[in-house]
DNA sequence: GCTATGGTCGCCCTCTGCTGGGAACAT
DNA sequence: AATGTTCCCAGCAGAGGGCGACCATAGC
């Protein structure tokens, strides 16, 4: 593939599972049951950020929540094949049916495990669990997540442990019969099972009726993403306006996608009531797109949009527009003629508004936008839009295979490469791929680029490639640290890194011998050798002196020409 | 009805910065 | 040899810039 990305217009929909998934499909398999579970994604950990958003259940509602103390969360993912899995999820049959009609479409079992530390029960921070003990059972740090034409189904565990096995009917003989059923351990992937240290559960699963409807009537997914540009799609591209305005609190990526994955539940309810709601009031609403109003001319004026005739045809791709002014300028894309040329640059423009705002963008910077909570301003309103979910937390954008939400389509799919292990960037020189192209410009540079100046840390005399990681140098070296570091040789206290590390270095280098006859100073290694040398040249010198002036009144031979070094550790002068 | 215009959506790009795995090096 | 530390590196997300295209509408 070329280094650019060309084609790609065709946003998440046709290419989502193209055939590098296929590759990925193939990268490790689970390792007992493979032809169940196909890996599809490396384990994906998210670590120790401070605050991790948790679902648990009070009065039988889900609320949301912060978790202070998670360690971190793990992801597996994997594809099902669903043929074989049909019977392992039983209970869900009712939503799964639509799978065993259409094989063809993909089947994809997100098993995420939370292992956290509870500051007050660190004997906690050890057990990397799915769902918490009996006595903590306030926090439902599991979900399960099985997404198949956009259901999501999520357990409601109460329980100290996993209850998945307790979905599969086999579970519930199990439960009859021993206790530790060998083959059902078997029935997810080992890596999973290993890191949630599995169980087989004591009481069946029960799926909350609530959440089983609202699960039935969530979008389908495969059906969204295989056109884009279908209303179904735009829908769940677009926004929600209604999670946005939710009096839940939102603190950052894990709370937004958190809150996502909740979205996807609550919004086809929403979508229900509203059309309840309509149907009792005046509530005009379009079928053919989300507009609604209570004025019926405004309704009938609306509708005039859906059914107007779009006359003029382009002859070079028949497409048809409502205005010749539009088809002109239509065919002005066809064939390059753009009339309104920048008078600044050697850009050019089909229409007078596109001038105008390139002008702003490259010349005049003029930005009628700005932003009430910073100083930023832009050109366009769709700018401050996406400026302001940044200043509110908002991510409409929800990834379908995982928790991840976005505040932009692009960042949505550019997150979507990781799940189907597209890259699109190619190195030129060593044929290296990269999912994005800025990764690809780095590797270039560091590379295959000669004469790149490394930065050096303005503490100390560390050159190093790269801006973020002389941060991540100056953050672990010369950083201020509270708690003084002591030296492990001496009493000397640090409390930045680096000096301490010098310190030490110090010790370690320590000439520990010195020669009483001269000046000379060493480590241990070779001190011997000098030692013998310098006897046996300070004996002609003494021999020399005595014969001149003779010896000092007291002072043996052997003492004058003692080679006996003084051992003296981590000084100098003792 | 036609045109110009401003508003809006959506796509794609770049720059920026952090992270964690692992190689290389140090102890 | 084993263990610890540092830095290289790709992966990946955050934010913002720029532009093509479409649309509704005001004004002719
Ligand atoms: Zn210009
Ligand atoms: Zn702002
Ligand atoms: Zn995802
Ligand atoms: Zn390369
Ligand atoms: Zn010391």
């Amino acid at each position: 593939m070329a280094l650019q990305q060309t084609g790609e217009g065709g946003g998440l929909g046709k290419e989502l599972l193209p055939d590098h998934w296929q590759q990925n499909r193939n990268m490790q398999g689970s390792r007992q049951n493979p032809e169940v579970f196909t890996k599809i994604k490396d384990l994906e950990t998210i670590n120790g950020d401070k605050g991790s958003n948790v679902f648990w259940r009070h009065d039988d509602k889900d609320v949301m929540g912060m978790v202070s103390t998670v360690e971190r969360r793990q992801t597996f993912s994997y594809e099902v094949n669903t043929a074989l899995s049909a019977p392992l999820f039983k209970r869900q049959e009712p939503f799964l049916t639509p799978a065993e009609e259409n094989s063809s479409r993909k089947r994809i079992l997100s098993l995420p495990v939370v292992s956290f530390e509870d500051e007050e029960e660190a004997h906690l921070s050890e057990h990397y669990c799915l769902a918490l003990r009996q006595d903590r059972m306030d926090f439902q740090l599991l979900g399960m997540e099985l997404q198949h034409f956009g259901m999501n189904l999520e357990p409601d565990i109460h329980h100290s442990h996993l209850r998945m096995l307790d979905l599969l009917p086999q579970a519930a003989e199990a439960q009859q019969g021993e206790e530790d059923h060998p083959e059902l351990t078997n029935l997810f992937p080992q890596d999973f099972q290993d890191a949630a240290e599995m169980h087989l559960g004591e009481e069946a699963y029960e799926l909350h009726e609530v959440e089983m409807e609202l699960i039935g009537n969530a979008p389908a997914v495969p059906d969204v993403l295989e056109n884009e540009n279908s209303p179904t799609a735009r829908k769940t591209n677009q926004r929600v306006d209604a999670v946005a305005k939710s009096s839940l609190p939102v603190h950052g990526y894990g709370e937004a996608s958190s809150e996502g994955r909740r979205r996807k539940k609550k919004a086809p309810r929403m979508r229900r009531n509203q059309m309840k709601a309509q149907g009792q009031s005046t509530t005009h609403q379009c079928r053919l797109c989300e507009f609604t109003t209570a004025n019926l001319s405004d309704f009938n004026c609306h509708m005039k949009s859906h059914t107007i005739e779009r006359p003029h045809k382009c002859h070079l791709c028949s497409k048809g527009f409502r205005t010749i002014t539009l088809l002109r300028n239509h065919i002005y894309g066809h064939t390059g003629f753009r009339p309104h040329k920048c008078k600044d640059c050697d850009m050019a423009f089909i229409t007078r508004g596109e001038l105008m705002r390139h002008q702003r963008y490259k010349h005049t910077h003029e930005k009628p936008f700005k932003c009430s909570m910073c100083p930023y301003s832009c050109v366009e309103t769709s700018k401050m839009k996406r400026h302001i979910r940044s200043h509110t937390g908002e991510r409409p954008y929800l990834c379908c295979f995982c928790s991840y939400a976005s505040r932009d389509t692009y960042k949505l799919k550019r997150h979507m490469r990781t799940h189907s292990g597209e890259k699109p960037y190619e190195c030129y020189i060593c044929l290296a791929r990269f999912t994005q192209s800025s990764t690809m410009k780095t590797h270039i540079v560091q590379k295959h680029t000669e004469n790149v100046p490394k930065l050096q840390c303005p503490k100390c005399n560390a050159t190093i490639a790269r801006k973020s990681d002389l941060r991540v140098h100056l953050r672990k070296l010369h950083s201020y640290v509270d708690a003084g570091m002591k030296c492990r040789y001496c009493d000397a206290i640090f409390h930045e890194r680096y000096p301490l590390i010098q310190h030490q270095r110090d010790h370690r280098d320590e000439k520990k011998f010195r020669c009483d006859h001269c000046s000379y100073i060493c480590k241990q290694n070779s001190h011997h050798e000098h030692s013998e040398k310098c006897r046996q040249k300070q004996r002609k010198v003494k021999a020399l002196e005595t014969g001149r002036k003779g010896r000092k009144k007291g002072e043996t031979e052997k003492e004058a020409v003692s080679s006996k070094t003084t051992f003296a550790p981590w000084k100098v002068n003792s």
